[in-house]
DNA sequence: CCCCTTGCCGAAACCGGTTTCGGAACTGAG
DNA sequence: CTCAGTTCCGAAACCGGTTTCGGCAAGGGG
């Protein structure tokens, strides 16, 4: 036969079966002693519960899932394709789901995919064998082909950002927009007026509500909007730099550039770098997200940093809730980002 | 009953059931037309093949792991305690394991430790509920629990990196050594002839390694052994910075120093700047990784990058290989790292 | 023509749990 | 003392698969 010989699974495991036979009690009466039923009395409850500790009883948890459906996984799918590095974002993430779901006694299930429909494929496949219970999703889109599966095939999932159709979806986010607000009059501020916006890209949510916010923060500022002053689709240090020449060859150049990225803002600095302005002085740049390289940068950059790993422990909670039952549309979160000032902004006109 | 209401788990899923009565034959024959027995006639296996791709018939995982003992998924256990940052390691890792094991239909089940104790904690967890039939051990200890744990457990594991004691494992590693060595007679070659080295924890199997490799360059280049130049258990920029001023405030201070990691070499950044010292015309650095900061420190730090997918993906190949019956101890493989030139090493002495 | 293989499949046991159903023992009211 | 109502548990079915076992029919050798 072409099946392989794989090293003996099942080894000294104690299963419910020991248990109930030491007990000298029905396996049913055990399971449901140990899952409380109400009609087992405190007496052989607390039996049950001692003998299961003292043997050492873990039940298997895919022999829950094939009789309640439920396999105690949560599901991640990430987008690993060319152009989605996002690097910095994913251990915090992890760790803050991974850490949430451990305090249940569940796991996460971690997959990759290269596009879209790669991507819906992927999940597609952990429901269809019921290797999950319910998805976190990440960078979602104004449009977003992976909330129509799972809206389609009635499967929990809980969003990292907003999204167009909110229809019976649960989120958590940051306020991105309110950062963007907060950076433009930060820089109005220190006296800049002419404050360009260098966006990510437009398919993903987070994009409109920061344009949003940059405008919105204009306004506050008293200060008119000029097209000619906005790029958008940085979301590395290439397409920045690309874009951030853009704005610096105009006639009337941006004296601040706010960026929807920190990757985008590196790549400011090398396009200022390259016409010889110094950032922070002949140029103020300020941006979202607290990468690790923006500490490092020269001059460090200053930041509305996010704290990604608390979000993933928000998000795994707010997917059980939602795994146990609790109405969608009540579970819904946005937090602000924090600033952290370095010296890439400071008073304009110091040149 | 403190039992929760989950939302209804089976759907209209299609089980072996459904197609043994659709075909009308035995579900049990079904079964092993589907996993290649030999004594199911091909007519039969075809008909079984293509009923269950019309249907869309899955079989569900956590039903073939109750019998078989398999859960087709493979483990990772970070640890994500302080000090453990390792952060821009883990999308390529995660991400080439990841898609090693969907070609196999396999899953990947990530969870996160603050300490060794949790992360032995952790996998034993993992085993018992028998999540996952394999781990793939990253950041190897000279003395590692966690490989005590999995041989006496006997479950299969390869490690990425070497270790200790080797009986009985299987493992990847990138030649850290070698890189140590050829960049040591890298900065000889450009005039150096006090050349430091700044090494990671001394618990890490890598860490001996590349102190080996430090010594065995300076050989090469007839270069004597100065311990005054050698300092060890920096892991971040702050302990990279530490160590590196103590290098540099010496009466006789190394020209150029190697660094075993690359936010070490980016905390020797800091301390040269502090000293008033030129990265690249001062004090040449030249570090190993292949971090993301690396490329954007200023000047660019020279650094050995690891191809950190590729070695996730040859990780959970061999753990399918291990899993299948092969010998662990066939299962050893050792690559280089690649020299990445940019700009914090050249001639000595330009001051 | 008989017997022994061999090929092929059905039936049933099994894996480790959960859940339903029914009945024994105890309780309390009349 | 009787009878209905609780309390608590055993027995068995069930979940969706895999694997063992045995038997029927066809084929081949003597």
């Amino acid at each position: 036969m072409s099946v392989v010989q794989f090293k003996s699974g099942n080894r000294d495991r104690v299963t419910i079966n020991d248990l109930a036979r030491e007990l000298g009690i029905a396996k049913g009466t055990v399971s449901r002693a140990l899952n409380g039923y109400p009609d087992i009395s405190d007496a052989t409850r607390l039996r049950v519960a001692r003998a299961a500790e003292r043997m050492g009883y873990r039940p298997m948890a895919q022999a829950q899932a094939i009789r309640t459906g439920l396999s105690r996984a949560l599901g991640l799918v990430l987008n690993a394709g060319p152009g989605n590095a996002h690097k910095p974002f994913l251990t915090d993430f992890i760790d803050g789901i991974s850490r949430a779901a451990s305090e249940e006694a569940w796991s996460l299930t971690v997959a990759t995919a290269v596009d879209e429909e790669d991507e819906v494929a992927t999940m597609a496949r952990l429901v269809e064998e019921r290797k999950v219970d319910g998805f976190i999703l990440p960078r979602t889109k104004i449009v977003d082909a992976r909330i129509d599966l799972l809206r389609r095939l009635e499967v929990p999932f809980v969003l990292y950002g907003r999204t167009g159709d909110p229809t019976g979806c649960a989120w958590f986010d940051i306020s991105g927009e309110d950062a963007m607000r907060d950076g433009v009059l930060r820089l109005a501020g220190q006296g800049h007026r002419r404050i360009g916006f260098i966006n990510g890209l437009t398919v993903y949510n987070y994009a409109t509500l920061r344009l949003g916010g940059y405008r919105e923060g204009l306004a506050q500022a008293r200060l008119a909007f000029d097209p000619a002053l906005v790029r958008e689709g940085a979301t590395t240090m290439t397409s920045g730099e690309a874009l951030g020449e853009e704005l610096l060859e105009q006639d009337a150049p941006p004296t601040a550039i706010v960026c929807a990225l920190d990757l985008a803002a590196l790549g400011v600095y090398r396009a200022a770098e390259a016409r010889g302005l110094a950032i922070g002085r002949d140029l103020s740049v300020l941006s979202y997200d607290g990468i690790p390289e923006a500490a490092t940068a020269s001059p460090p950059l200053t930041t509305y940093a996010v704290d990604t790993r608390a979000a993933g422990s928000r998000l795994a909670k707010m997917l059980f809730a939602l795994i146990r039952g609790t109405d969608p549309e009540t579970l819904r979160e946005t937090v602000p980002a924090h600033l952290i000032a370095r010296g890439s902004d400071s008073r304009a006109g110091t040149t």
